[in-house]
DNA sequence: CGGAATAATGAAAGCGATTGCATGGATTCT
DNA sequence: AGAATCCATGCAATCGCTTTCATTATTCCG
């Protein structure tokens, strides 16, 4: 037996597919009887529309693609539960794509979305601007942590959390900073890095500049070298993972933390947590971020000529243990 | 002006439209120069073909669903990252469902799922068997680490890796361990439990079983506090995260590691590299585990009365700075 | 050189749903 | 009572593509 079809239950019940069809979509077009026999059909045969056929017909998908340029980044995972928690809730599935930290695969991935997806959200820090636009020409597109103006987007601004961190440190004495930069091509790194300068200048402290070191792990070591190198008792990482691998390769060298210079991190992810110290970072609102990406990815479908819509979410200082005061030396 | 369908591109080449859906089908049944003249329109009009068209009438989504329990525990970004990789070689896309740790929510998804998918991938360590074969009646179906007669399953098999690690802690002089057991509802945690006991009878040593904990971080600490209690020197954590746990109980404690004790993880996450001291665990093949799933996924797609197949793949113990000789003490 | 095999293309029938329009019976209004 | 509404339903077209079968045009071989 095959699978069954709305023509499969309508003949059952001795209606037509027309009916069947109303009665899942719009029931209260259906009488009361008809529906319920219509229903108890279906539960029976084990009925289940096929998307393709009703994606035909409406030109809805019902399925938003989600790339990430990296889905092992502990920053992302977060971020895709949000999203798709959301997306279900508006009747969407999701479609993820791990671009594998190819910028090429980034765009390329947006491409071939086009025909499968009504929408797309797009963390990509790396696309140039031009191919990005490209790429999303004619399909509703949110892009995340990086702001385009003829694209939407939804962006986490840490500028005054980081302010926070600043002020957090110098209460406890830090008077020389270090600024470990992120990848020089991150739309975010760049971002945050002027926050901390700016916040620097009008403090009057120190503050070197370090990098850029790649958001890793390994490019955290490196960092927390470079760091050693220079009189600054206070650093700020790009992020956690970052700040993570600074914390490791301090705590190789014998250097204590915080005892003998402190750390901040961003994006607060679970490691931050787990890190021994645990990591004083900046809280991004993950939630709130996933949730606002889909609700205006949701609004450009169903507005396509509409203007595009630029949010964004303050991050949230949080001081954990990584930070203390600055030692007596 | 609409979006390019084969007509549009059959009309501007003089051809009808099943020319242009050959010619991309099967260019070998055009011939050359018309084929080019309609892959030219076709670049030309920016034209994708219409997946729900094509799915309605081939019958396949070319899309598999992978639905996971939770995925912002590290282990599942690496099999995300692997399972999708492989299924595009395939030409297949990947729709993730993320359970949020719900059983209730994993069956439920699998069965919305039936329509949009041509088969699912399953990593559900807490449904019940009965409920996931009901889920799956009739759908393509490999499970993750969690085995089922009638169903395909691929998993880790840690036994001979467990038994390396135990062989590596007794030449380190332990004599007295203790197993921290993990969720009691989870395949995994009972076969990793069972292997660690016939290690220990085995080998004659003394082996005190804790738990069951929360395979979660704030679980690992409470096994910390509780192995603390014990005279044990080394311990068997039920996977990295809570071996992570642990280390921080240890430390926040004061406990040295490995000086005083000795810790082991299992699966090898990203997290126990970046942990200080870097953890000895047991590495899972992710990138093989990954493929093979969609592999034989792919193999019930393409025979959907086969029989189910079962692949076990073995862990690698590997030895870093979590494990040491025990302390003289 | 004739007939058969071969190659390139077109016509048309679905795939399974949605939806505008038509229909007929019941209900309501004047 | 006859007209005007309204409700529940059916008919049939349509979405964009694949695929079978039929139709030419071309080539091959004895």
């Amino acid at each position: 037996m095959s699978k069954p079809t709305i023509y499969s239950i309508a003949q059952r019940c001795g209606v037509s597919a027309a009916t069947v069809s109303r009665a899942f979509n719009r029931p209260e077009l259906v009488s009361a009887p008809v529906r319920e026999q219509i229903m108890a059909a279906a539960r029976e045969l084990g009925y289940q529309p096929s998307s393709a056929a009703r994606g035909l017909v409406t030109g809805r998908a019902e399925m938003i693609g989600l790339v990430v340029p990296d889905i092992t980044n502990p920053f992302f995972p977060l971020l895709v539960r949000a999203i798709q928690r959301t997306a279900e809730r508006m009747g969407s599935s999701v479609m993820l794509i791990d671009a594998e930290e190819s910028a090429a695969a980034e765009v390329r991935h947006v491409a071939q979305l086009r025909s499968r997806v009504d929408g797309v959200i797009v963390a990509s820090p790396r696309s140039s601007s031009a191919a990005l636009r490209e790429a999303a020409r004619g399909l509703p597109c949110v892009l995340l942590n990086r702001p385009l103006r003829e694209l939407s987007s939804v962006i986490c601004d840490n500028t005054s959390a980081l302010f926070d961190a600043g002020e957090h440190l110098h209460k406890h004495g830090h008077r020389s900073f270090a600024l470990l930069a992120g990848p020089s091509a991150s739309w975010a790194a760049g971002r945050r890095s002027q926050a901390i300068r700016r916040w620097a200048r009008g403090r009057g402290v120190e503050l070197t500049e370090l990098g850029p070191f790649r958001a890793t792990f390994k490019g955290g070591r490196q960092a927390g070298a470079a760091l050693l190198e220079t009189g600054a008792t206070a650093a700020f990482a790009f992020d956690d993972l970052t700040a993570c691998g600074v914390l490791a390769e301090l705590a190789g060298r014998g250097v204590s933390v915080p005892g003998e210079r402190s750390v901040v991190g961003c994006d607060d992810v679970l490691l931050a947590r787990t890190v021994t110290p645990s990591l004083t970072t900046v809280t991004a609102p993950m939630d709130d971020l996933g949730a606002t990406a889909v609700q205006v990815l949701t609004r450009q479908i169903e507005t396509p000529g509409g203007p595009a819509e630029h949010v964004a979410l303050p991050g949230v200082f949080v001081a954990r243990d990584s930070t203390g005061p600055r030692s007596a030396s």
